[in-house]
DNA sequence: CCGTAGATAGAAAGCGCTTGCTGTGACCCC
DNA sequence: GGGGTCACAGCAAGCGCTTTCTATCTACGG
């Protein structure tokens, strides 16, 4: 029923050998054979069978990409970049890659489930994208895996995540920490001295660092920390909305909120709304990530801008070894306070 | 030096077949041989090699999805949706399968070249998703594709798209025209009679249909159709700036813009805010999609709420086969008018 | 002219798994 | 107590491709 490659050798008189290196371009073959054989292929409509050349050839053309929410921009541009890079359609012969995406929804039970699947395809290389999952049975298990994967030959790259210990896979690390501590300073030195913070989920290395950095400037600026006014929730609008809510009902005499990512800061910005106070002349607002609807906010929004496109392209390089890895298999991208119009000085 | 079939057999004194059995639970097993099979398995730490399963097996769990942009919330909901229903991690047994998530970028090349690696890898089923590219060639080229991929056992589901003619896919179309006629009937309503429209790229589905709507509440209304009125642009919030820039040049006097989709209005309204105007005070503008950030706008975008959740949800049971497809193979999935702050009378 | 290197093509042995068909005891019923 | 049924387990034949090794054939150099 369906056509195979012996069909194909049948039909352009040659042997299901040379068929196949034809089709793989990595044999010589003599022009005018090459050419009838292409005609059959044509012909006959033939579609190579994947498994089976996966199976043969112990190599498999999936690239999976782990994600947290595929829904969430911030993934879904580094998933973009990381798809330009693989050779997707576009890179003529051989260089043809699919990408799985994988939304993990923040599960450390699915991010390994999703790894053994990837694993189970044998996969030619696995991107993990977004923050860590702190916890260190869980850490363990993924290293774990991770060194399984690199074994069997899969290349792992970690994107926007920091280093797994005990694997060597390569880690293009955001500078979280650095940026959240540029944040708070600004904030601070336009005069804030009670400044809300809406952190991430716990457990989180992106919520631990941008935290970090936030407390390190409160520290440097020598403002005492209250733990009052740190709130923790998932990434999303509701959250933010949720937390400046409470953070008002803990502290209505704060001037300045820093979000965990702009998702939750526009979330920050409509409650601040709500309770009849205006961005920037009462509240100040800040954001994380920089994503594209940002700098459409009303006020447009300060935030500290990741390249997640460049690094999502990146890591994309490196899984397909188009790139070399970062000397030590690690490196810190930066991201730059974009000052915008949710901040000003306090009333 | 990886652990094949044979090892586990060989660990737990059974027959190779015997192992594929306890693995796929599809054939009686002896409590007693099945725990000593799970248990070599777990002490070999044994990954089912899946190029070799779907081989012989002559299946695999794949499940291609094809979106034009993985960056836009749009295509990310409607992906994750799928994703939640065919059965990733958490569907034990038998029931788990990976989204190959494909981005097209709009390009109908790369539409088909994507076609053509999710047959090879055989995927068990294919949701093409967003409007469909306009060209009788292409379009031709495409149904022979998604005929050959049905041929072959490969279910194709297609999500806020029309149905492809020659073809049996299930098609869960959008009603983009009922939804744009509704849109500007709103807007012709509170009195507007100067009503900019920024279209989406030509030649798609999606542009055309919302752009007959539009036209379709002008002519109800009996507000002639002037085409300096309607510029075209992509789906982006650049386009949506530089329309606006645009048509302000063209028709100063116009009170009101409908943009293509949310993205667009977001730029129209910064093309607004940058000229001085004020929304909706000197110009309503609104928007389609009513994506997640829609609301957080300010002032909040009026639009129209497609169903992405729920519509990406029932693609990909009706893609497992765990819910019937609609009568004929086609169902409309409608909008629904979200009235909000950015639209109000002219001034 | 013959031996030999170089360029192609083919034969065949798998790759690791699934599954139809064939045993083989154990059990049950009359 | 014998024959028929079950419930399991194993054998072995592929699934469709890649790739090593071998066979040809051509073209040259001496």
């Amino acid at each position: 029923m369906t056509v195979t490659l012996a069909d194909v050798a049948a039909r352009a008189q040659v042997s299901p050998a040379t068929v196949s290196r034809v089709l793989n371009g990595n044999y010589p073959v003599a022009a005018a054979t090459r050419e009838r054989v292409l005609r059959a292929v044509d012909d006959l409509d033939y579609v190579l069978n994947g498994p089976a050349s996966a199976l043969a050839a112990a190599t498999s053309d999936l690239v999976g990409i782990l994600v947290n929410d595929i829904a969430d921009p911030f993934f879904g541009i580094i998933a973009g970049a990381v798809q330009s890079e693989i050779g997707g359609p576009g890179g003529r012969a051989g260089g043809e890659r699919l990408a799985v995406v994988c939304n993990t929804g923040g599960s450390p039970e699915r991010e390994l489930t999703y790894l053994t699947l990837l694993q189970r395809q044998r996969a030619a290389a696995v991107i993990l994208t977004g923050g860590a999952i702190e916890d260190a049975e869980h850490a363990a298990a993924l290293a774990g895996k991770l060194r399984r994967l690199a074994e069997a030959g899969t290349r792992v790259v970690l994107c926007g995540r920091p280093p797994a210990p005990e694997t060597d896979a390569v880690a293009l690390t955001f500078d979280n920490r650095g940026g959240g501590r540029r944040l708070t300073a600004h904030l601070l030195g336009l005069g804030h001295r009670r400044v809300g913070y809406i952190a991430g989920p716990r457990e989180r290395s992106t919520t631990r660092h941008r935290l970090e950095g936030h407390r390190a400037a409160l520290a440097a600026h020598g403002v005492e920390d209250d733990p009052a006014l740190t709130v923790h929730g998932p990434y999303d609008r509701r959250s933010g909305y949720d937390a400046t809510v409470e953070l008002l009902r803990r502290a209505p005499e704060l001037t300045a909120v820093v979000a965990a990512n702009d998702t939750v800061a526009l979330g920050a910005c409509a409650a601040l709304r709500d309770k009849g106070l205006r961005t920037p002349d009462d509240v100040s607002v800040a954001g994380f990530d920089d994503l594209p609807f940002s700098v459409d906010a009303v006020p447009a929004l300060t935030t500290v801008r990741l390249p997640l496109h460049e690094a999502g392209a990146r890591a994309g390089r490196i899984a397909m070894g188009k790139e070399e890895p970062p000397p030590g298999g690690v490196a810190t991208v930066h991201g730059e306070l974009m000052v915008r119009g949710s901040t000003a000085g306090p009333r």
